[in-house]
Order: C-alpha cells, then sequence, then structure tokens
DNA sequence: ACTAGAATTGAAAACGTTTACAGCCAAGCG
DNA sequence: CGCTTGGCTGTAAACGTTTTCAATTCTAGT
C-alpha cells in the first residue's frame, strides 16, 4: 500500500484536493458536511500532509536555525530549550547549529536561510555570516534573524542581551564592599563582546573606588572548566594573591574552586569566588556560588518573539531587548581576610 | 532584484536547468568548458539551490530528528552534540526535539518523519511514538530510526546502550569493595528503563554479596539536582542511616552531596557517594564525584552511524550496539567508617 | 418569482528542483 | 567510410501541495 497523496484523500471523500487542502488548513470555510467526509478518509487513509509539497507553494520551511558555538554550555543549553519550547507553540521546528567554533560552520548554518531550509536564524555569535553590500541598507539584505549573547557589531540588527558591563560591575562592586582590593579577573576570550563588555565592568567598578588595575590578576580564558582551573592556579602562584576572583563565567569559577580547594585553601576566608551565569550548579557547589544571574528561559523567549514579529512581517528588524540580570550572593564570597 | 532561480542561471549561461543542476550536484559528468560557464554564472549570481523544489523531487529532507527528553541535561547534551558535528559532516541538519517529558510532544516530532520533515528519527525516550499494527513487521511499520539511552522494549529497532545493569553492579561493588553494608539507592524516575535496569545492577550486586535489600534505603528520585537533595534529606533522617549512596545520576549525587556537606558531613570519611554519568562537574567536585562514565561522544557517533545505514539503505534496523561504560573512582567514596 | 450577494467548491496554475529518456556529436573501430 | 560507442546535453515529466479565480449553489430580500 503506497502513502495516500493529497489527491487520493480527494478522490476517497470525493471532492477536490482543493477542498482537502482547504479542510485542513482551514476548516472554517468548508462546510460541516465536506469537513467530515473529508476527514474520514483522512482518519482511515492516515494521511498525513506530505510538507514538500507545502513548503515548495508557500515557500516557507517552518524551521528557524539556532546557531551555537556550544550547545553542551549551561547557558546555551538552557536558552535553547526555552526557543524550542516557544518555537513549537508558534508551530515552528529548531534546526540545531553547533557551530563548535567554526566560523565556516557558521556560516554554513546561516546559509540554510538562504536555501530556504530555514525561515529564520537565531544567532549567539559574533561574527556577520552573511556578506554585505554598501548599496543597500543592512535590513535588504538578512533573512530574519535575531542576535543574541555576543552581539554583533553592526546597527540593524535586532538583538537580545543583557547589560555585561553593568552586570559586571555589580559582581566586582559586591566584592568591593566585602572589603577586597586584591580582585582578580578570569576573562573569557578577548575577541567576545561579552568578555570585553565585562572587562570593561571590571575596569570601571575598579576605577570608581580608586583602585589600580594590576596586571598580573587579568588572566586570559576560555569560559570553560579547564580553563578556571589553570587560571587559578596561574593566580597561586603569584607572590602577591588576590583576596577575591571575579570569573567571567560559573564554569571557570566552579575550575578555580575545585584548586583553591585541592590546595587547601578555604573559600571564602582565605578566598572570595564569584562566578557569572548562575547555571544551576552553582547553587550546588560547597561553598554555593556567588555569581550574576542571566534570565535564560527570558533571553530564550524574548529571541523567539522578536524573531516571530520579523517572520509574520509585523516589525521590521533592529529592535533590541535588554534583560535584567540579578545578582545572587551566596557562600562563595566573604569579608576580606584581615589576618597577615 | 528578485532571487534568482534555476533556469535564471540556465539562461544566464546558455545551457539547461537539466545542465545547471548537474553541474551543481554531480560535476564530473559535464565537460569542464561548460562548468565553467555555469560555475560564473552561479557566482555571479549569488545562486544558492532553493532546497524546496529539490525537496519535492528527492523525496529528502535531508533532516534528522532527535527527540530528547531534556536537552539541558549534561548527558543528552554531549549526545546531542556528538550527532550534530557527525549528522554535518554526512550532510545531514539536526532538528531539536525536547519533549519536555510530554508524551503528545514526543509523537508529534515523532510524526515528523511521516510528513517528511525528517528523514529519520533519533530517540531517546522509551514510548513508542508510532502506531504498530499486527499484520506486518515491525520493520515495515516504521522509519528509519535508531533508539537510545532508554530502551523501548520493542524487537526489531536499532539501539545503542550501554549496559545500565553492569554498570551499576560495577558501581555498587566498588562500594562493597570498601567495606559499605548500608548502600542507598537514590533511583531515577521508575517507569524508565535505565532506572529499572540499574536497580537490577544494585539488587544483584547486593545479592551477590549476601546483603538483604532495606527498603527504607531506596529513595525514589527523578534523576535531576532538586530530588537529589530531597533523597539525601530523608536518608540523613533515618535511624539507621547508610554509610553510602549510590545515585543513580551524577546530577542527584551532587544535589546529595551538598546536602550532606550543608548538614556537616565529611564525604567520604562519614558517607560515601557515587554516581552515574560522569558528566564534565563531577570531578570538579569537592570531593570529586566518583562515578560511572558514560562515553557520550560514541554513543552519539554510534547512533549516527546506525542511522545512516538505514537511510542508505545499507542495513536493515535491528542492529545492536553496546558501548562500554568505566568506573571512575574518585574522593567521594572511601573506606566504610569503622568508629561508631 | 427574481436577483444580489454570500457560501462553498473545483479547475488549474504555480512553486523550483531532479532525473529518465532521448538525441546529438565526435571519436574509435573495423 | 559506415557503424558503434560513449560523452554530454536538452526536453519534459514528475514531485505534492496551496491558492487564485471562476463557477455553482444557496439564502434572503424585494
Amino acid at each position: 500500500m503506497a502513502k495516500l497523496g493529497i489527491k487520493d484523500i480527494a478522490a476517497i471523500s470525493g471532492v477536490s484536493p482543493a477542498t482537502v487542502s482547504r479542510t485542513l488548513r482551514n476548516p472554517d470555510i468548508v462546510s460541516e458536511e465536506t469537513r467530515k467526509k473529508v476527514m474520514k478518509a483522512v482518519e482511515e487513509g492516515g494521511y498525513t500532509p506530505s510538507r514538500f509539497g507545502a513548503n515548495l507553494r508557500t515557500q516557507k520551511s517552518g524551521n528557524i536555525i539556532v546557531v551555537m558555538p556550544d550547545i553542551t554550555n549551561q547557558v546555551n543549553a538552557g536558552i535553547i530549550r526555552a526557543i524550542e519550547r516557544e518555537a513549537q507553540k508558534a508551530g515552528y521546528s529548531i534546526l540545531l547549529g553547533d557551530t563548535q567554533g567554526l566560523i565556516e560552520r557558521e556560516k554554513h548554518y546561516a546559509g540554510m536561510a538562504q536555501s530556504g531550509q530555514a525561515d529564520g536564524v537565531l544567532l549567539f555569535t559574533f561574527h556577520m555570516p552573511f556578506k554585505l553590500t554598501q548599496n543597500q541598507p543592512v535590513l535588504k539584505q538578512l533573512p530574519p534573524m535575531v542576535n543574541s549573547c555576543e552581539s554583533i557589531p553592526i546597527e540593524g540588527i535586532s538583538k537580545v542581551m543583557i547589560d555585561n558591563v553593568s552586570g559586571a560591575r555589580t559582581a566586582v562592586e559586591h566584592l568591593l564592599s566585602l572589603g577586597h582590593k586584591r580582585i582578580a579577573a578570569v576573562m573569557g576570550p578577548t575577541d567576545t563582546p561579552s568578555t570585553v563588555e565585562r572587562f570593561d565592568g571590571y575596569k570601571s567598578a575598579l576605577k570608581n573606588a580608586g583602585i589600580q588595575i594590576d596586571e598580573q590578576l587579568i588572566i586570559r580564558g576560555d569560559y570553560g572548566l579547564d580553563s578556571g582551573m589553570g587560571a587559578m592556579e596561574q593566580l597561586l602562584k603569584l607572590r602577591m594573591r588576590p583576596t577575591a576572583v571575579f570569573c567571567f563565567s560559573d564554569d571557570m569559577a566552579i575550575g578555580a574552586m575545585s584548586v583553591l580547594q585541592e590546595n587547601g585553601f578555604r573559600i571564602p576566608q582565605d578566598i572570595s569566588i564569584m562566578g557569572f551565569d548562575d547555571i544551576r550548579y552553582a547553587r550546588l557547589m560547597t561553598p554555593a556560588l556567588t555569581t550574576i544571574h542571566q534570565p535564560l528561559e527570558e533571553i530564550g523567549k524574548a529571541c523567539i518573539e522578536l524573531l516571530l514579529e520579523q517572520l509574520d512581517g509585523k516589525s521590521e528588524p533592529g529592535r533590541y531587548i535588554e534583560l535584567p540580570f540579578k545578582l545572587m550572593v551566596r557562600q562563595s564570597t566573604g569579608p576580606v581576610p584581615t589576618d597577615r
């Protein structure tokens, strides 16, 4: 028994293919009688409309491609989960584009919007994967897309962000308020906008407090666990050790804590540790990690919302949504040690 | 400037659409001269073949739908990452199906294989989302699919698994070898095959050691952090506390450790904790978590491999791949306390 | 009863490819 | 030189829907 098409159903129920299509997509405009006939044939035949034909005709795939550097990362995973849920509600499916850090893959995924494989793009990286020419406005050259987490430095793109500068500043101010003066920064990759911004926040907080920046306390990381460990090891070798360490991601903070505890340091009595992200494991560390909370659910929702607006033609791109972060004070930060 | 189609390119380069298609899909069979002409037109016109037409004609979407209960979970995230990478190599894209535990969503995603939205299904849940009739062999009724992690109890489905029974038995035997006799089990959802199997392993290890099972030490969880915390709280209330706790997931183990430490217990001096999964955070806990390692990369790779075989028609479904787990002894387990 | 308008339906075109088939030409062979 | 072969290309038919437009029937107002 070959698979049934719309024409078969039409024949079985004695109507035209057009009516079958209408019954399925727009039941209100067919008479109840016809609807029943058609539905009966559909049920009995186990008919599922092929998406190939529909896609071709409507020029829509019903897919959204999400381009992310690493889905294994708790932050990204949390966001994409919300995206997926909201997209499904709106009738869209999510295509996963894990770039694993490669620009070529980024381009590949973005290209899906050109080939029709996806109707829109959600970009969580900071490269512009589309070629832009000068003689047209940016908006006209891009497929529906929204940029989040890592900001692409181009005007006219819809974005969903948190204020990384303020977030980092808030973090450092928390440490300052505990009396810390020697505050290390364990950064992410220095080419990412998020790291640049968080570093700005770090610097601005110190500057406001009248504290000179000590280059020795600035360590480059990559947001990953291991780089947090490496950074902490480096910091422990210092003659003048920091009394607090601000890691630009929770993962690095967790790595740092692990090294600290392995070497017999007490957190926060000897050294305070501060993270950024508030991944689900943060509050379960011992001691629980003080960090900056990112509203992953809301970020995901906002991304879809902005993208749907563009897909529905309800709004032009170029909208900017800023979501609030939140300081989560827990046990990994404490007063600066007075002794010694 | 409207978007160019294959006919435009054909016109520009003075050949037929068929030849343009051949040039792009099968360059070897066109003469070098023609190829150059066509490629030139393609480049200059910025032509990207629309997938709608191609999909319709070939009846292939080039997509694979991955159905998972929760992509936020480190185990699933690790697996899907590998899947995505390998799928892309083979020219397939990944559609993300996060069921969030709902059977209806599971069905919805699986249905994508019927509508042509996906060519194959990767199922990480234990429900059979397709209707089966008796009068045909199972194989004929199913789209290309592979089942992993949670085993669907039906013959004839390709599967990629680890031996959960042995894994759990190995875990418990490790605890037994340290002298533990009162070993608690913090289980996952009791309707999942993985939990049933791990519980089997637990029971069999105890039985081999001649130890009676104490129902008080068996706690139901849901594989999540919070349920690990809840389980530990419950265990701590016991008059006869366990000296070791085997959690069926690392997440629950991490939750349990957190509760233990909050209540002033030392791990492993007072109570040993054992996990399952070996997520990336396991080794960074303090103390580092002893656990059973699951080869996530290999699981993902094997899934794609089996699915591709079916998609290419190279093999029938029904293959079974079992991947090895590994005991990772770290610091969260130690000799049974002798005092008291 | 007649007709304007609404409600419902059908015919047919269109969406953009790929590919079976046939045709053409040049080269190779006897 | 005639025939075959093989390489290359073009024609045209699918693939399975949706949607415009026109046609038909029905409703209701006069």
